[in-house]
DNA sequence: TATGAATGAGTTTTCATTCAT
DNA sequence: GATGAATGAAAACTCATTCAT
């Protein structure tokens, strides 16, 4: 009656969209469906279950955004072109809910132990990611030097959920959209603390 | 025999365990009365309500924390001190369990919206002392000028929460502890950005 | 509202009734709600589960029968007296459904394995009454020699399963009913192979 | 690549499997279509309802049984040639399931009443083959004159019905098969109750 | 002949909440 | 102040069955 597949893209859509609109506590079989426009039954017809479902939709929007991701900052070179491309692929990230759907499903892992390891795993292409790209842009700086990429990138994936996570309690992004505004101020002092021939003066 | 309300104590004692221990997702009435061993009706006599718990809940630990935080942070006057003493709250944070419950509450306010500004409202005074905290200590600083208080105090709020969503995807906590032992090495670098008289000795 | 545990009985005798009117298959807990005319969830709030309360239902049965039995049988002390009181409780128990419902659970403990170890073990106490009864009857008889009572137990207990399940195929009980009027024919018979002083001629 | 109705064979087996290893409560569509490794919309394409699947499969393992038993007692002329040759059916039985699943048909009758008559109706070869087999093989015996072979073949079947459903609680069998071991020591006993020429040789 | 997709009604169980006592 | 009882709605998931292809 429908496209081979299309189903399945549907679900995974309502999903994902479940999840970014009304979070991982209200995210349940009946209002995927009700959101999708389709049998509630469809869900387990498809997926077996609302943790594997979840989990899908996680991993439907980590690829495309881990795929743009890789795009884009392959052309970055220099920390203000890692700079600008990280903004922008932030300003995608906070359109399209990604990074809600990610954080919901890490705060709804403490709720359901069993996501807890399979959404850890998802994490890690991300922080490999973060931290390859700070390697290959940064290299070697005194920086670098006391700080590890491996911890840096930890360290902004830490902040960038916890920005998103605060970014929905508040109404207007007011305070979120300020605080990006401000980092992307630090460019000059972190290509300077960063810059390669950082070291000797 | 016991102190007059020390039922509504141990309710919200409960609250707070559970919401910590089980996240927001599984923290239901059920779980809380099991949790206290107390009668399940209690919840609604005392609170009328689970949002209203919660909220209690947090507003519970809030107080304990915000208390302990204003004393201990008056005695920091250098940056050193503040570090010192900001690494020494954290860890009283991260064994009771406050910021898990404060990170919960803000994940589940996307699934209960009128749970939303309630939540908001209760950071504001985290945000501000934060901010004024800052302000003491590193005063006006080169930094400052470029990254006001206010900003600063929102990010680190903001990557604060972040660390406790990612800690309790692992189950170990050894990323985020490196992070964090990161970050207090950076103290030497902070001293000097920050330093009220700019730099030069 | 209503007097203390008179609920809970009300949901025993409905599960009582649900099981023997329309089988363990048909025992779910909207049939057994229905049948009681209370709400389903009353169904957890006093038991727990199905299984439990499947189970209790039995016991609650079982708890009757075997106490008719027990005064019934302790009466009996001579062969024809045993044949007339089992008939009897036989009648008793195809009125009240008792042996449907035993045989029910059985049948449906294969498709429930949790369910078979405590259905079993709830057999137990009618193979041991069974035993007994025909030990002090029976005696020592020429008999008795060759089939130990413990399997003749067994034996009669299994028949009486057997008798009930095809009972109930058959909208009439006429064929068993027969059956049984033959068994008690025969009783001058098992008289005389069981007779204490059966051996020497 | 099979042979015309090897399909609807391999369903009937995978019919027959479920019931067997199952239950009648958990025989589902689903249930017997991953038995089979078979679409689950093939049972209703073959057999338009779960119901007429469960009773082919009741025909289907009822006629390989009944063409055995035909033959095999058709040899039988004596008591105790009746005896060992029973006794090798039933093991036959125990090994195939075939009595599991027959008795599981029967308590599952109750449950779904439309298989009652069904059920029953495809009990009845066995009781006239058994009535037969009586008849030919006791002839006039005193005993028979007192229990007419219809109601001993009843009782026969009835018997061996609850054997199996007892034999499916207990883990092994111990119990079930120390009693058909006995049955089968009062050959002699029988075999003189029912001697054609009624007693002295 | 066979199947993947789809569904409405059902399953067990849990939810927050109310209320009489 | 406290509680056991009760409930309607909702949770995840399964059911037998239909249907277009």
């Amino acid at each position: 009656m429908q496209a081979p597949d299309s189903t399945r893209q549907q679900i995974l859509q309502a999903a994902f969209d479940t999840l970014r609109d009304r979070g991982f506590a209200a995210a349940t079989s009946r209002a995927v469906a009700e959101r999708g426009g389709f049998n509630q039954a469809l869900v387990f017809y498809y997926f077996g279950s609302m943790d594997t479902l979840l989990l899908a939709a996680l991993d439907w929007t980590n690829e495309q955004r881990l795929a743009a991701y890789r795009t884009a900052l392959a052309g970055a070179q220099t920390v203000d072109e890692l700079f600008a491309t990280a903004a922008h692929l932030f300003e995608e990230d906070r359109d399209s809910g990604h990074v809600t759907v990610v954080s919901q499903m890490i705060a709804g892992s403490i709720a359901r132990p069993e996501l807890a390891p399979e959404t850890l795993e998802r994490m890690e292409p991300w922080l490999e990611l973060c931290e390859q790209t700070l390697e290959r842009v940064l290299g070697k700086s005194p920086l670098t030097q006391m700080f590890p990429t491996r911890d840096l990138a930890y360290g902004i994936v830490t902040f960038y959920l916890g920005a998103n996570l605060l970014t929905h309690l508040e109404g207007d992004r007011a305070r979120a959209e300020a605080l990006l505004a401000r980092l992307r101020e630090l460019e000059p002092l972190a290509s300077g603390l960063f810059s390669r021939s950082g070291g000797a003066p």
